[in-house]
DNA sequence: AAAGTAAGTAAACGTTTGTTTACTTTTAAA
DNA sequence: TTTAAAAGTAAACAAACGTTTACTTACTTT
């Protein structure tokens, strides 16, 4: 039997970020999708139920958990609050700006009920995203080193920042001027440790 | 010659408002639309040029419009900064929580390229959106009290997390308990402030 | 080398999309 | 009370939508 072409499905994929990413989520359809990647509609079938199916698949497996393993290289809950806060902050400035599409997605996910919805329940039936953040929060807590605040409160002062940080910098790439640096960020996460420590 | 309509005008606003957070941006039909706001497709077309205008307007005026009013009241660039830090948090906190149809647009308004874009130009062409924090951060800096960083940086510093705190509290509503109380947003605010100050 | 089967295509399905046409209603001004 | 004109409606337009049907291709297995 023929096997599945998997350059294909890389390329559904990685067209899909690219619309979304250019365009929006309000203007991909799978018609638009299937001509981008030179291929026939009925092929996005053979690898997906259907438009949402596709959208939720490529949200959570493709993006989020490439997101994840990126952020986490490198990093363990035990290292020391400081140091772990800046390799987590890092990676997430070097991934998330050199990886616009999946970006994209990512703050989709915050807006669109759909993904939102699938995101919550993915979290919630086959444990969490980013379980080795919790680790480390909930280690840092205990020890009584950073504030005691729930986790979801902890994680919003710790690592909103930063998204909104690389936003800008991949917002703003038609400046003169590139304000948002390696410098800055390490500046910028001190100031949250700063805040956060007891 | 026959007026227009205001209370139909509202409707369009606050139902399209109404569809944008139930189902999302990308469910968002114009037929949809006029159906559920009781009136005939042709009618918002009196009121708007096409789809991309009623949304941009929607956004720009009607949403970001209202939210900086909101943000703003009782605040003033002169005033002490963590008292004018608790002030914005607190009118974050209270109208977003109160105007999650708005709030869902605005998260849109980062994610969708139509909106992020109309957005952008409305601030460079016709003075930015909340200007009185501008002036309010750039008077602290220049006193010594906070930290020397770019406006935009300081933004995401001391503003994202607010909106992220209100996301959860928004989105785990069916949660038992609700760990989001105005008690967890001024700790939160004091923890901020803390990171910042000099 | 032949057979069997999933992958893949081209074209089309009925529906819904954004928008417009042709017409009716409403109301302020004459 | 008539009239001008914009507001509003019902119905329809072509185009695009998500998805499927009917068929062909390509590759593994025997």
């Amino acid at each position: 039997m023929r096997p599945k072409n998997l350059v294909k499905e890389e390329a559904i994929r990685s067209i899909a970020l690219q619309i979304i990413s250019e365009e929006g989520l309000e203007n991909l359809s799978m018609q638009k999708l299937a001509k981008a990647a030179n291929i026939s509609p009925r092929t996005i079938y053979i690898k997906y139920e259907n438009k949402e199916d596709l959208l939720i698949k490529l949200f959570i497996e493709e993006v989020l958990g490439n997101y994840e393993k990126a952020i986490l290289e490198n990093f363990d809950p035990k290292m020391a609050f400081a140091d772990g806060m800046k390799r987590l902050w890092l990676n997430t400035f070097h991934y998330l700006k050199n990886n616009k599409p999946a970006f994209s997605l990512i703050r989709y996910g915050k807006s669109s009920p759909l993904l939102n919805k699938a995101f919550q329940e993915k979290n919630i039936q086959q444990g969490a995203f980013f379980a080795p953040i919790h680790t480390f929060l909930k280690t840092n807590v205990q020890t009584g080193l950073i504030a005691d605040l729930p986790h979801d409160v902890l994680s919003a002062l710790l690592f909103s920042p930063i998204q909104d940080l690389v936003a800008e910098y991949l917002d703003h790439l038609n400046r003169p001027l590139q304000i948002i640096t390696e410098e800055v960020i390490l500046t910028s996460c001190e100031i949250v440790i700063k805040g956060i420590l007891k």
